[in-house]
DNA sequence: ATACGATACGTCGTATACGACCTATCGTCG
DNA sequence: CGACGATAGGTCGTATACGACGTATCGTAT
């Protein structure tokens, strides 16, 4: 059972919330971590290289922007990822600053085959006890959420 | 203006979620850092910290549930709070296996000064561009989702 | 052609964040 | 009272995650 919400003031939302998300990351990061004991990827993992095996060839700029994490933070995993043989690395011949991603044939049927029964993982089985309209509402809330945030980070 | 968000097959709202938390979690990352230069002090520093002051004298495992956060990195933010001395660990004399936590004197202060306007950091100015019929959907959405992923966790 | 700002990326230091493991202490049962 | 499972918390290894910085390359202006 759900724990009581009572009315809250302007600042008791806000902490509940704070609350809540930081629920939410943990409650979505941890299933998936033991996934990982026998797939030998973390979620962030399986995220870059599903992109990575969609968009072939996209650049580490692009990559990072994709995944909302800075370059530096992807470049880190792309390195582990390429020490297990599922990505390449290729320097542009147009242009020699951007290392291209591109996922290994490996990854094809690892993308196909794993990643739906990944992606049903925590959240997907979270939503599937919502019902539609639940559903609904929590991803409007979702979307708003980032665009607000969104624009007061570029000062809108 | 926000990006287009056009009717998604179920599989495409679970991405679009997923994405959208990433960029809600980076968003509400970022600017706060910014201040740690200045403040010295990182978000989960600042989050441990308030508990830290709310409840004085509570156990690291009670403080790690209270964060989310496993009782590991919990003890990891201590040690460097209390590095800077602004926080102490004092073994319960009633019970040696649980180390108490205590904010020093110099942390109310900071916590009554510079805690609020923290608080009113990246989520309190994104939410203060919302309305309040917006605030309450976003808040209710949150709190709906949490409590689904947190049955899934436990198998309900 | 050369200088030079802009761009893409890699690297580094530090702080999360986790599970696995170890140790010390507690309660209880015999 | 001594054994022993349960509990609290510290430690370790690894993977995020970031900004700052360095380096190589590109475009462009001179």
């Amino acid at each position: 059972m759900p724990a009581k919400r009572p009315n809250l003031g302007a600042n008791g939302i806000l902490e509940q919330m704070e609350r809540d998300l930081a629920a939410i990351r943990r409650a979505q990061r941890r299933p998936i971590e033991e996934e990982m004991v026998r797939g030998g990827l973390t979620v962030p993992q399986t995220a870059v290289m599903q992109i990575a095996f969609q968009r072939d060839g996209i650049s580490l700029k692009d990559l990072s922007r994709e995944a909302s994490l800075a370059h530096s933070t992807v470049s880190g995993i792309v390195d582990r990822l390429e020490a297990q043989g599922l990505v390449e690395r290729r320097v542009d011949p147009a242009d020699g600053r951007v290392s291209r991603i591109h996922a290994t044939a490996v990854v094809a049927r690892f993308v196909r085959d794993k990643i739906p029964e990944l992606r049903r993982g925590p959240l997907g089985r979270a939503l599937e006890k919502a019902s539609p309209a639940e559903r609904k509402k929590i991803a409007w809330a979702l979307g708003r959420l980032r665009t607000l945030l969104e624009d007061v980070q570029s000062g809108a």
